[in-house]
DNA sequence: CGGTTGACCAAGT
DNA sequence: GACTTGGCCAACC
């Protein structure tokens, strides 16, 4: 499983509890200019974090990706699968102070 | 192999 | 702030 999607998931999981990253800079570290395909990818995963998130996880927190920690580049949320809402709460719930559908990304950017 | 789609981006109106 | 345009690229049909 060497596909474009399967390496946006591995590098995802790099990203630690309380960081985000966003479409962009994954493409960045993909050595790509996929940043739509990045966000294509996320919808798709099979990995799906949120659903052994809210309902009671089934799944081991290493065998998902965190795809919540996703935002776009300007900062702003973004959209999500089950709902942006639901991605906001996630975020909120790791600590990520989040204003207007706007997260700091001087703070909570992670640097690959 | 061409055409469409999309959890995007940047610049313009 | 809300649109529109053009560009990007992988995945899917």
């Amino acid at each position: 499983m060497t596909s474009f999607s399967e390496r946006c998931y591995t590098l995802l999981r790099k990203v630690p509890k309380g960081k985000v990253t966003t479409y962009k800079e994954i493409a960045k570290a993909l050595h790509s200019k996929a940043y739509r395909a990045v966000g294509s990818a996320m919808h798709k995963n099979p990995y799906f974090a949120a659903r052994g998130w809210v309902g009671g996880s089934n799944l081991k927190s290493s065998d998902l990706v965190a795809c919540h920690r996703v935002i776009n580049s300007d900062g702003s949320v973004g959209g999500f699968a089950s709902g942006q809402k639901n991605k906001i709460k996630m975020l909120r719930a790791e600590g990520i102070e989040i204003k207007d559908n706007k997260i700091d990304l001087g703070k909570y950017l992670y640097f690959f």
